[in-house]
DNA sequence: TTATGTGCAAAACATTTGCAGGAGT
DNA sequence: ACTCCTGCAAATGTTTTGCACATAA
């Protein structure tokens, strides 16, 4: 883990970024806390907050200001798209190619000193448009 | 306003709608409430939220999910993309092209039912990064 | 040793909701 | 009249923060 200097390895940031490096699944603050929660059960959520926010700004995670309620967090840091499901709220990964260029159109037409972008593709996923008998049965 | 039936046309729904197209900032709930009050003080903050939420699934208006901490509504509910400034939190509208066809793209390779997508471009505002004097002193 | 980090609890925000009274149709 | 809607206030959910103690360097 590149670390800025003053920034220490504690265990606690370790297990963070390794917890969160197993999934794929874009985790909010709070599913981390319980990922982490399992293996430092005495954790604090702030710290878990503190952390994930630490790691975002040195750039080696990724913060996902996604529709929804709650920020997300990727370990996966190199540039791609995201699909959010509408129903249930489940961020994916979505492969289609990144699209540097309109980065410079951007710059070009706006007065804005561009940094860049992010696609957001909404829909609904298998598991909402395929619900089980009993997912049927909770939802009425 | 295009209203469904049952849905009843109250003074501050019409407000709340006049003052948001009055306005091409993207505000936020609280500033449309602030908006709001000025001409109905007794508006409650919960009424704004309702009726906002409400316009937005009837599709009067558009709720926008960008980054930063709040919601923000926009009256022009053409598909268009914006920007938003990392450092004041403003959304512009910004004038690229709209991509329709990707969204066959990511229906072909996601197994999302897909409704669409949003592009949110991220940079700096003129405002911000010419500050003017006062500015300066204000954040140092 | 000493600055930085942690756990805990409280605070700060943004948004939603229950309810009694008010108003559109 | 009969619903639906509003104002108000309290509740909820997410994120941030203050502080005394702990710990990496």
């Amino acid at each position: 883990m590149q670390l800025p200097p003053q920034m220490r390895l504690t265990t606690q940031r370790q297990i963070i970024l390794e917890e969160l490096e197993k999934v794929t699944s874009h985790p909010t603050a709070n599913e981390v806390y319980d990922m982490v929660r399992k293996r430092l059960p005495r954790i604090g959520l702030g710290t878990v907050y503190r952390n994930l926010e630490l790691m975002a700004e040195t750039g080696i995670i990724l913060k996902l200001e996604v529709g929804g309620t709650q920020k997300r967090f990727d370990a996966t840091i190199a540039p791609h798209y995201h699909i959010r499901c509408v129903s249930c709220g489940k961020v994916d990964d979505i492969d289609i190619p990144v699209m540097a260029e309109i980065d410079k159109t951007a710059a070009e037409i706006s007065q804005y000193q561009v940094l860049g972008h992010h696609i957001e593709f909404s829909g609904v996923c298998w598991s909402c448009s395929n619900p089980t008998e009993e997912e049927e049965t909770l939802v009425n």
